[in-house]
DNA sequence: TTGTGTTTTATTGCCTCC
DNA sequence: GGAGGCAATAAAACACAA
């Protein structure tokens, strides 16, 4: 251990250099990391280094992220099993065996009892293809990215194990409505050729039983697109949360046969879906960039609305990072871990951490273009997959940086003028905004959103963007 | 403004695999 | 033995309530 104190040491001089107090990773930094964790849990040290290279960092920082962000998933999803393991042991069974293949994303060698499928191997196939043939990998990457075009939530075999998991373990909420969605939707995928490997095939065979018979102590139909579970709720004013949540936004999203619908959140009280701050930040940004001046709106007015909006939205929020949504919802949702999932937390939903964090001076965004990309609007990453993915991740990061560049070219930060403005603005647009048939990143942000960063962020909105959403709104 | 609680980041030690 | 990873811990950063 001398050594490695030694190198520690090292290190801390050199960070000690720069400074002394430990770093914030930036909303960039952040969101690329997110990002690759989604489909890398375990980066090889070429993809540390290069993603170390590209975000500013250090190699030891993105392995300790990348550590931390293995441990985060697990122990959120070790909360959520416990959480869950009261009504539903035979989830935590079923979650138990399944974390053998992904569930315990960290592959701790510790457990010898998880280590017959390393998510390193699982990792490492998914990379070179093995397990796969290669219409599979076709529909993994097709699925995967017009699920949720450029949404960091992943479907693939194990890398979103943690939040399938701790979405499709909420018996007890009314998220099972999108789980159950979900569930049915990936039947059909596996009629597709989709076939959900491990923990999915595993947990949505229990899961439906558990729903079905949720459905039954209910005795009434459950709507496959309609309100949660039996439940009808009154169509909430247009002019509710000062956004047009109902109005358009009822009007089913369809994506093939497939009718989707904005869950109506009126009377869906509290729990609250698994998000973490990141997410929460995601969303934030997303909404920010498609129309910035909403959110600045939104927040003043939304600071005296409480935390009962703050979870409505925040419901919204997550209904839309549910799975099933993915499929109209094409939302940069990361499948990262859960900053509120238990009943301690359902009251801290909201921003926190990172997201109203002020970056010092010292704390430059290491790639504002790389920022740019992961705030990117969801058509330009649309446009990013479906043009063509480059043969690795790391190049597919590298393009998508440069795209962005590119893309966000004109924007510029608003002065506190702009954010006047904005706030103007942002109530002229809001009943506009169709919010059933685009992303949920056009719905209203939560309060505190980018609270006071929000000048410091880069914002992506740029003029086609405006274009597009008022084209949407249209 | 301050205290409290939570999250994130960094460090360290240990373990397992190669 | 080195590399990589997990777990525990401390501390910083932050949000929020009083």
């Amino acid at each position: 251990m001398e050594e490695s104190n030694e190198l520690h040491s090292e290190e801390n001089k050199n960070s000690q250099d720069n400074n002394k107090k430990r770093k914030l990773k930036t909303p960039a930094q952040l969101m690329a990391l997110e990002k690759f964790y989604n489909e890398h849990k375990y980066p090889t040290e070429e993809m540390k280094s290069q993603l170390a290279e590209q975000l500013r960092l250090s190699e030891k920082q993105i392995s300790g992220w990348f550590c931390h962000r293995r441990l985060k998933d697990k122990r959120l999803s070790r909360d959520e099993t416990q959480a869950n393991g009261r009504q539903d042991r035979s989830s935590v069974v079923i979650q138990d065996r399944a974390s053998g293949l992904g569930q315990d994303s960290c592959g701790s060698t510790k457990h010898g009892e998880h280590r017959f499928v390393d998510p390193r191997e699982v990792e490492s196939r998914r990379l070179s293809g093995h397990d796969f043939t290669a219409a599979d990998i076709t529909r993994e990457y097709r699925s995967h990215y017009t699920e949720r075009i450029g949404d960091m939530d992943n479907t693939s075999s194990e890398s979103s194990s943690s939040l399938q998991d701790r979405l499709l373990t909420r018996k007890e909420d009314p998220y099972d409505v999108e789980t159950s969605r979900y569930l049915t939707h990936t039947k059909g995928m596996e009629n597709m050729g989709y076939k959900p490997s491990g923990f999915l095939k595993v947990k949505g065979e229990a899961e439906n039983a558990a729903i079905t018979a949720v459905k039954r102590q209910l005795g009434r139909q459950y709507w496959e697109d309609g309100p949660l579970l039996g439940v009808e709720f009154d169509l909430l004013p247009p002019g509710a949360f000062e956004s047009p949540i109902i109005g358009s936004g009822h009007e089913p999203s369809t994506i093939g046969n497939t009718v989707l619908r904005s869950p109506d959140i009126s009377g869906v009280k509290g729990q609250l879906s698994p998000s973490t701050r990141y997410e929460v930040y995601n969303s934030r940004l997303n909404s920010q960039q498609e129309n910035p001046s909403i959110m600045h709106g939104f927040d003043l007015q939304e600071k005296k609305s409480g935390k009962q909006l703050r979870q409505k939205l925040t419901y919204l929020n997550d209904t839309n990072s549910s799975p099933g949504k993915n499929f109209s919802l094409d939302i940069y949702k990361p499948s990262g871990g859960i900053s509120a999932y238990n009943s301690n937390k359902k009251d801290r939903m909201r921003t926190k951490g990172n997201y109203g964090r002020k970056f010092t001076s010292e704390q430059t965004e290491p790639c504002s273009d790389e920022y740019d990309k992961f705030m990117s609007p969801k058509i330009v990453q649309r446009n990013e997959y479906l043009k063509s993915r480059p043969s690795s991740s790391m190049e597919k990061f590298d393009g998508e940086c440069k795209a962005m560049k590119d893309y966000h070219k004109p924007l510029r930060r608003m002065n506190s003028t702009d954010e006047m403005a904005g706030t103007k603005q942002a109530r002229v647009n809001f009943p506009q905004r169709d919010y059933g048939t685009n992303s949920f990143a056009q719905m209203p942000p939560r309060k505190n959103q980018i609270k006071g960063t929000a000048m410091e962020m880069p914002s992506s909105f740029s003029e086609d963007e405006t274009a597009e959403t008022n084209s949407s709104v249209d």
